[in-house]
DNA sequence: GGGGGAACTTAGCAGCAATTAT
DNA sequence: ATAATTGCTGCTAAGTTCCCCC
């Protein structure tokens, strides 16, 4: 890896901003800890607090790999090579992959660990022609799964190894002349400003199938009356059949809404005779329901296998587009099919009805001169257009927001691909500016003018604690969740002192997605002494950062650095951490499978600051006390190798040591309590590590903020 | 300058496939 | 062979950012 490069930059670094960085490493410690999703409880609560201390460690924001492009394009050849290698070997598929700036260091790391990583999006793209092997690489990778699946299954039957073998090779084959067809788009020119495409052809979106009536056996019945439903109405009272071991049918809101969209579609009588949710009875639709799935489950694997081609067929037809004449995979090239509305948290739309979408809601983008998609029979499109600036190939608006919905590219696409790489090009870049965008806000927070203090204190909020931006939302419309600029009151506790440190700011807050964000973090005098201002005569539910907003903050980032906005500190902030992480945790004698615990570790580092979480797994307890009743046994067992090894021990000794039967049984038992011994030290780490992962979401940061250049460079 | 909307990225969860343990 | 776990993928909700219009 460019280390050297890096270690040059940092030094550089280093002496401008000594200040800085001593301060951002300490204060940084605390970022994003502790989060509990619902009741924070006392004891996570430590948990947290040691997590992040540990955190604290690795924070330091010193940018060592940040390199220069030019070195980054040779490591990443070789990341990507190595990537490609090892995802070739596994057959693994890869997430998106991402290219990140950061890292670029050549040495090339490449341990099978890396293929874990996914990060491979724009590793292709990167670099000029570096990438190109490994995305062709990547794609193969994923097609040739599919491949290897419908053949693994039919072959399975017959299973015979060198049918298997056989099978193998075809992938690889296969894998290979993807590769070779893969477009090099990142070989090729940009295009000029704001023109995506030149020429764009596809089939259009993929319909969900039509309602399918219930049968005549299943019914509805009204406060225990028989009812037969009209064709709309019923469609909507399956939907919500189908939810009822959801938490969600459960909740006041979403019932009402529920109701009442359920109403709106009922004919005269039927709204006249069905007043009272608690009076329906759907108890036999979902029963009916449950049985399909069941059956679905119970399927024979030749009608599975069946499922499988149809759906392959579908994907074939409709999962593709061409652009600029090369074909590209399609994201999600479903139409989303009708349902009842499930917003996250206290969200006051949930139970809404989601209605079907027809093709005369449609738009379609496409070229002038392609083959236009024809509408389904007897229908026709709300519009065709021809616009190049964008990338969208269908959109439609959705009835619960009004919002835009789009169908686009899949990420390993040249569109998304493309900006993937952009994005870790910007970050790369503040990496370079970062210390003097610090030493910037640390100066406003000094400032006599309300607006810039306030946007001195977000920049070091969003800088330290990796924030979202904060957007104000319309109440009403959609849960009551805050980001930095949007932080209210409420939302935050000032102690003079706490847990032995000064100046600590206790945040208390529901994130994107309703993610609780809970966090207590010593911050620096000033900021503090700022945060004591804004809250001057203030009510609970009053804006923090009143004069702020994020089109005020943008607009200044944007003049330190251009290209600058608040979410670029995330994906900074993610990409140091990780590659400050992986340096402290990992030895160079580290078997593959210790480097494969660090690089989790290295990766919840970067879960915790940008505070990615889960609900605990539904099993989660369950699991947890199987492994602990395991471990009980393995302990057991131990004890009991031991005791037969000190006999056997013993043995030996009275009867005569050379007796070779008795000295081999004494090498076996001493094996076995060590064999032993190692299995349940194993156990103990997958314990530890599972309960350190309880709520931690790590594939978020894989996915959208880890650079991949710096993982594959490791 | 701010309101609103279009376009695009980021996010968690459900469900199933792959893998590992039994 | 089966059961348990893990790991992915697809889905789609929920953010951010930019831009236009007044």
């Amino acid at each position: 890896m460019g280390r050297e490069k890096d270690a040059k930059e940092d030094e550089k670094a280093k002496h401008k901003a000594t200040k800085l960085k001593r301060l951002s490493d300490s204060e940084r410690a605390g970022a994003g800890g502790d989060n509990i999703k619902k009741s924070p409880n006392p004891t996570k609560a430590t948990e947290n607090m040691d997590k992040r201390k540990s955190h604290k460690k690795v924070k330091t924001p010193k940018m060592e790999n940040v390199e220069s492009s030019s070195s980054i394009s040779e490591s990443v050849k070789q990341e990507l090579q190595d990537d490609a290698f090892t995802a070739k070997k596994k057959g693994v598929k890869r997430k998106r992959i991402k290219d990140d700036p950061k890292e670029g260091t050549s040495d090339s790391a490449n341990s099978p660990t890396l293929k874990k990583k996914k990060k491979q999006r724009h590793l292709e793209e990167e670099g000029d022609g570096v990438a190109q092997t490994k995305t062709s690489k990547k794609r193969t990778q994923k097609m040739v799964k599919k491949e290897e699946e419908e053949q693994a299954v039919s072959k399975k039957s017959k299973k015979t190894k060198e049918e298997i073998e056989e099978a193998r090779q075809l992938k690889i084959k296969k894998k290979e002349e993807e590769e070779q067809n893969r477009w090099r788009w990142w070989e090729e020119e940009k295009y000029e400003d704001g023109v995506k495409w030149k020429f764009l052809e596809h089939k259009g979106p993929y319909f969900p199938p039509e309602y399918q009536p219930l049968p005549d056996n299943v019914h509805f019945y009204y406060n225990g009356k028989k009812v037969k439903l009209s064709l709309a109405a019923e469609e909507v009272a399956v939907f919500f059949a189908q939810m009822l071991d959801h938490e969600y049918t459960t909740k006041k809101v979403f019932r009402e809404n529920f109701f009442k969209d359920w109403r709106k579609e009922m004919t005269h009588e039927e709204r006249s005779l069905i007043q009272d949710l608690d009076k329906c009875d759907f108890g036999e639709i979902h029963a009916m329901h449950k049985a399909k799935t069941e059956a679905r489950k119970n399927m024979s694997k030749e009608e599975k296998q069946a499922l499988k081609e149809a759906n392959q067929k579908i994907v074939d037809e409709y999962g593709y587009c061409l652009l600029d004449h090369h074909k590209e995979r399609i994201g999600n090239f479903k139409i989303e099919p009708p349902g009842l509305f499930r917003g996250r948290g206290e969200h006051p739309k949930q139970g809404m009805l989601k209605k079907r979408i027809q093709p005369e809601d449609v738009i379609i983008n496409c070229s002038k001169e392609s083959r236009i998609p024809a509408p389904p029979a007897g229908h026709h499109w709300k519009e065709v257009r021809h616009d190049n600036t964008v990338t969208w190939l269908v959109s439609w608006t959705e009835n619960i927001q009004g919002s835009n919905k789009y169908i686009m590219l899949n990420a390993n696409s040249k569109l998304k691909g493309e900006k993937d790489w952009e994005k870790y090009e910007v970050a790369r870049k503040l990496k370079s500016r970062v210390d003097d965008i610090r030493y910037q806000y640390l100066q406003d927070l000094k400032s006599k003018q309300m607006v810039t203090r306030q946007r001195a204190v977000a920049l070091y909020f969003i800088d330290k604690l990796a924030l979202r931006a904060g957007n104000e939302k319309e109440e009403g419309e959609t849960a009551d969740t805050v980001g930095c600029c949007s932080l209210r009151v409420e939302h935050i506790t000032l102690h003079e002192q706490l847990d032995g440190n000064e100046c600590v700011v206790e945040f208390d807050f529901l994130g994107k997605d309703c993610i609780r964000y809970y966090n207590k973090v010593p911050v620096i005098k000033k900021v503090f002494k700022s945060l004591k201002l804004f809250l001057e005569n203030k009510q609970p539910g009053d804006e923090l950062f009143d004069r702020l907003n994020t089109s005020v903050l943008n607009k200044h980032l944007s003049s330190l650095m251009p290209g600058l906005t608040a979410k670029v500190f995330r994906t900074y902030n993610a990409s140091i951490t990780l590659q400050q992480q992986l340096k402290e945790l990992t030895n160079k004698s580290d078997n593959v499978a210790e480097k494969l615990l660090s690089y989790n570790r290295a990766n919840r580092a970067v879960a915790i600051l940008c505070n990615h979480q889960r609900a605990p797994p539904k099993t989660f307890e369950q699991s947890m006390a199987n492994l602990q009743a395991k471990i009980d046994a393995r302990k057991e067992q131990l004890a009991l190798a031991k005791t037969e090894l000190k006999q056997a021990k013993k043995e030996a000794k009275t009867k005569g040591s050379s007796d070779p039967k008795l000295q081999a049984l004494v090498e076996r038992k001493k094996a076995a309590v060590k064999r032993c011994e190692e299995q349940l030290l194993k156990l103990e780490v997958q314990a530890t590590d599972r309960e350190e992962n309880k709520q931690i979401a790590l594939g978020t940061s894989k996915l959208n903020y880890l650079d991949p250049r710096i993982s594959v460079a490791w």
